[in-house]
DNA sequence: CTGAATTTTTTCATACCCTGCAATGTGTGG
DNA sequence: CCACACATTGCAGGGTATGAAAAAATTCAG
C-alpha cells in the first residue's frame, strides 16, 4: 500500500473535481454543470473526469467508499451481545455524526440534494450495492465460521468487508432486510429533514431507525405530522 | 374525457414502444437496444419515442401509474380498524398477485430486471414520487379532515389520490416511514426472488413485509440463509 | 364533405454524455 | 539514468435528449 505522490495526486483530483461540481451545482443548478466545466474548473480534460467518475451525477453525489467500510468493519468489529440491527444502527451513527461536523462540502452537497431529488435517489437509492456489502457484513455476523471456511489457506487474504465477490444468492433475505431497514432509516431521514432544513440531522435519524426498529406500530399524534 | 381515435392511438404506441423495448431487451440484452432500434420496431421516429419517455430505460420499466394510483385508493378505502400498515400491506399484495397473474409482458419484464440490477434500481428506487404519493394517502388515512379543509369548495375537486401538489413539509415522518418500509419490503423481495428464479415471489414479499413489520428481531436459522 | 383548428409526428440541428483507442506525459523502482 | 507502470490527453464516434419549425393526422363546426 504505497502512499506514494502518484497515489496523493489522485486523491486530491478526485477530491477536487467533487468539489468543483457541487459547488458548480450549487451556483448555477446542478443541470446546468457540465462535465467540460468541472474539468475546466480543476484543470483536466474532460476525459480525465470520466477516469474518476463512471456518471457525471456521481462527482455530485461522491459515493464515499471509504464510509461504507469503515460502517462494515464497525458491524462486524461490534461486541457480540448487540442484535444485527443494533450494530448496524450504531456505525450509522457514529458516522453520520462524523459526517453532520464537518462543516464544510457536506453543507453544498446536502444543498445540491435539496434542489435536485433524484441524485438524493441515485445517492442512497441506486447505490445498492452498498447495501448488498452491507447485507454482506451482517450475514457474516451471523455466520462468523461458514463464510471463511472456504477462504484459501493462505496468509493474505481479502479484505473481510470487501464483500463484491460473494455469490448474491447466498446471502439471506434476513441480512437484506436489516441491510436495506438501515439504507431506508437514512433515506427518510435525509429526505424529511431536506424539507425542514432548520431541524437537526441526527434527532429525526434517530427517531426514523427507531420506528423502523419497532415495526411502526400505530403513530403517536406527534409522529403524525400536522397535516394530511 | 374523450376516447376518440387520437387518444386510442396514442395509447397503442406507448405499449408498442414498452413492449418493444422490453423484447429487443429480452433478445439482445438491456444495453444493446437503442431508441432508434424500439423506435424502428413500432414504426416511428426516435424523436417520438421521447414524447412518451423522459428516458430511454422509462421504456423498460414502464412505471405504471395507474397501479400506484390504485394502490393510493386502496389505502384510503381499506377498513378504519386496519392498521395504517396493514392497510398498505393489502393493498399491495392485491396488486403484486394481480401482476403475478398476468403471464405476458411482466414475465418478460421480470427477465429483464433479473440481467439489468440498475433498471431495478430506477424502477423502484427512482420512483419516489410514487413513494411520497402513498405516504400522503397514509397522512390523509390519519388525518380524514384535516387535509380537506382548505380544499376549495366547488364540486369538481380533484382525486384525493393525486397527492403530487401537497407541501412536502406537511407530510409527517411516520407516513413516510410507513410507505417507505413498505417500498422496502417490495424492492427487497424483488432483489432476493431476482437471485432465485426457482421460489415464487409472493411468499418471499409475504415473509419480508412481515419481517420488517415485526421490527426485524432475531434471525431464525431458516431466515439466515446458507452463507455468510 | 370541406375547411379550419388542434394535436401529434417528423425532420433538422444541436448539446451533451460516455467509451475505446492510441499517443503522450509523469511517478516509480531498479 | 533507464525501463516500466500508470495517468492524462486528444480524437473519433455512437448514443441520449431537447428545442423549433414544418408536415401529417385527427377533430370538429358548418
Amino acid at each position: 500500500m504505497p502512499v506514494g505522490l502518484r497515489e496523493r495526486k489522485k486523491q486530491a483530483t478526485r477530491a477536487a473535481l467533487g468539489e468543483a461540481a457541487v459547488r458548480l451545482a450549487v451556483a448555477r443548478g446542478v443541470e446546468n454543470v457540465t462535465v467540460e466545466a468541472i474539468s475546466a474548473e480543476v484543470g483536466v480534460s474532460p476525459r480525465t473526469f470520466f477516469n474518476y467518475f463512471d456518471q457525471r451525477d456521481d462527482a455530485f453525489v461522491m459515493i464515499d467508499d471509504e464510509l461504507s467500510e469503515r460502517v462494515r468493519h464497525a458491524v462486524l468489529a461490534a461486541p457480540a451481545e448487540l442484535s444485527p440491527l443494533d450494530a448496524v444502527r450504531d456505525a450509522l451513527i457514529a458516522e453520520l455524526v462524523d459526517v453532520e461536523a464537518r462543516h464544510g462540502l457536506w453543507q453544498l452537497r446536502a444543498e445540491v440534494l435539496r434542489q435536485a431529488p433524484h441524485l438524493l435517489v441515485r445517492s442512497l437509492g441506486a447505490h445498492t450495492a452498498d447495501e448488498f456489502g452491507l447485507a454482506t457484513a451482517v450475514a457474516r455476523r451471523l455466520h462468523p465460521a461458514t463464510g471463511d471456511a472456504g477462504a484459501p489457506a493462505s496468509g493474505e487474504s481479502a479484505d473481510v468487508t470487501d464483500a463484491y465477490d460473494v455469490d448474491p444468492a447466498a446471502v439471506g433475505l434476513y441480512p437484506r432486510l436489516v441491510a436495506a431497514m438501515a439504507g431506508t432509516a437514512v433515506r427518510v431521514a435525509i429526505e424529511h429533514w431536506s424539507t425542514r432544513s432548520a431541524e437537526a440531522f441526527q434527532p429525526i435519524f434517530h427517531s426514523a431507525f427507531t420506528q423502523l426498529a419497532a415495526g411502526l406500530p400505530a403513530p403517536t399524534a406527534e409522529d403524525r405530522g400536522p397535516v394530511g
